[in-house]
DNA sequence: CTATATGCAAAAGCTTTGCATAGCG
DNA sequence: CGCTATGCAAAGCTTTTGCATATAG
């Protein structure tokens, strides 16, 4: 990704994240991979480029992109750790309970329409989380690709 | 609850859960509350008539109950903690980005309807969690009473 | 009497914190 | 030069585990 580097920095300034090569090193990974990594899995992935890096600026850097809002976090309901991920659209996880795997869900698999009358009358919505748990099919297409790069046109 | 130990053992007895003091102690806190305690919270009731109980019963006695499907385990978003539900109905929850507090939502606010050829395609759906996040309108006249104590024949 | 549950204390695992140092603007 | 980020190690917190003792059927 060293072609890229540069407008990787400019992502992060444009998000008010002050550059720096832990930052760029953990958002180029992050903000290209779809496999919902954990903070120790982008510390193995950082550390081959980075071997001085350590968790407590793994978290750090994590925990301001999240505040930035160029990534989001989730809470992984198997192992109980926080994932990150880079698609900071609206959408749906998928829990495939046999392989523990988080899979990114678009909106449209699901509707969702709520009873206006009911719910809003108690509540202020801010979010609607939705996680599907399930088992993937073995024969499914898009689940193959899940883990793979993010190419950057994606975005 | 004095007067229903007995038909609160009962149920234990149904799901499968051999009887004990402390297990009864917990039982009667945790079924008889809508307000999904966490593990210490529970302690601290539960302590009040049992002194001695230990945090490894009262986890031993949730993981159990949980199992035999008497409660509902539930991760608290704010706190990461496990927090326990009597309510083992289908149900969504909110989650009070004020106060912290998470409340049970009817099936009948929300309609969900998955797009059965993009869902089922790849998946085979065991479950739908819904958390709902916001702020509860003050005005409310449901949530003012989900905390207080259960009576025995919402069940 | 035998199996199961309890309590205590220690361990585990992820995440956070404090602080001195390094690095960027 | 001054401010912010980094790295290290230690601490924090919830949950789990091991083991001896107590309790239930």
């Amino acid at each position: 990704m060293q072609a890229n580097l540069q407008s990787l920095r400019e992502k992060l300034l444009e998000h008010g994240i002050q550059a720096s090569a832990p930052r760029l090193a953990i958002a180029d990974f992050v903000l290209n991979t779809r496999s919902h990594p954990t903070a120790e899995e982008i510390k193995i992935e950082v550390e081959k480029k980075m071997p001085s890096v350590s968790l407590a600026t793994i978290y750090n850097s994590l925990h301001l992109f999240v505040e930035k809002g160029l990534i989001v976090a989730v809470k992984d309901p198997a192992s109980d750790k926080w994932r990150y991920d880079c698609n900071t659209k609206p959408h749906f996880h998928f829990f495939d309970e046999a392989s523990g795997q988080l899979v990114d869900l678009e909106p449209s698999v699901l509707r969702i329409q709520p009873d206006f009358s009911k719910l809003y009358a108690d509540f202020e919505v801010n979010s609607i989380e939705v996680t599907v748990k399930g088992k993937l099919r073995r024969s499914s297409t898009k689940n193959k690709s899940s883990n793979e790069r993010k190419s950057l046109d994606d975005n």
